[in-house]
DNA sequence: CACTGAGCCTGCTAGC
DNA sequence: TGCTAGCAGGCTCAGT
């Protein structure tokens, strides 16, 4: 599932490739991709629009338009975002079944959403509304400011499940299933820990332990266990540096060798160590 | 405020 | 081997 690094390494390959391209059609394939506006007030906000820029906010792809406003993508589970720069060469058949969106450009390139599981989400946004969604996000973890002590305060001011908390977009954005479970694991926090009761050199290490993981994955163009790709189509490469992710309960733990316990928490799947991650 | 559960989806897999 | 029930999960919304 695309998280923060999955989305930016799609945000780096497709930059440079549809910036300064303007947008002669829209064709929906799946109703329900189209989050926001409806289809003809979408269609007419965007055709015609030139692409300044490609930003990333939290797991949102953001494309920006000469007019100020901005397409979001979001890729969810299984949502890829592909450039196609060829219109004469066919596109993959067995992949056009999953085909929810096509932007066709002046020039006939292309950039497709596929979504197998149609739960990602392009929606059109003013400025003005892409500055409430940046307010109702939380701190970008690979920015300057989310230091140990930030991280401390965010911690520190509630009382709730670490696993959950670290997975709220309103609070840390970006992080996921996949590299929550990770950093957990590599500062030894149970995944129930109450954040309030995590004291600072504990704050210390997570803090660390996000930091890497994902500047970690980013530096080796995100992860792909089944589904996700890069804005050019490429599979990732960090897949061989998850420690914890994927392993069944009963596995050996990596570090210390005992077996490896399986929680449902918050509707998510959560695999962790009861010797490495004690709950204190 | 913190938490839970339903709903959105369909490919894959565990278990019969 | 072939079938099917249930799992996977980011996010929103309603309810406790």
């Amino acid at each position: 599932m695309p998280e923060l690094p999955e989305v930016e390494t799609v945000r780096r390959t497709l930059d440079p490739l549809i910036r300064g391209r303007v947008i002669a059609d829209f064709d929906l394939r799946w109703h329900r991709t189209l989050e926001y506006p409806d289809l003809d007030a979408f269609t007419e906000s965007v055709i015609g629009a030139a692409i300044t820029e490609v930003t990333r906010r939290a797991k949102l792809i953001v494309i920006h338009l000469d007019s100020g406003a901005a397409i979001t993508v979001h890729l969810r589970m299984t949502g890829e975002l592909l450039f196609w720069p060829d219109p004469g060469v066919e596109r993959n058949a067995d992949r056009e079944p999953y085909l929810r969106a096509v932007f066709t450009f002046q020039d006939e390139s292309r950039l497709l959403f596929y979504d197998t599981r149609k739960f990602g989400k392009i929606a059109y946004r003013s400025a003005s509304e892409l500055g409430n969604l940046d307010q109702q996000l939380g701190d970008e973890p690979l920015e300057p400011g989310f230091t140990a002590s930030r991280l401390a305060e965010i911690l520190s001011s509630r009382r709730r499940q670490i696993k959950p908390l670290l997975l709220d977009q309103t609070v840390i954005a970006g992080l996921g299933n996949i590299y929550v479970d990770e950093s957990l694991f590599r500062s030894r926090i149970h995944p129930l820990q109450i954040s309030s009761g995590i004291d600072e050199d504990r704050v210390r290490l997570l803090h660390a332990a996000i930091v890497n993981v994902l500047a970690t994955a980013v530096a080796h163009h995100g992860t792909t266990l089944r589904d996700y790709r890069s804005g050019l189509g490429e599979p990732g490469q960090n897949q061989t540096r998850l420690r914890i992710y994927g392993l069944k309960p009963g596995t050996a733990c990596p570090d210390c060798g005992s077996p490896l316990e399986r929680l449902v928490i918050g509707q998510r799947g959560s695999i962790f160590c009861p010797s490495c991650q004690p709950l204190s």
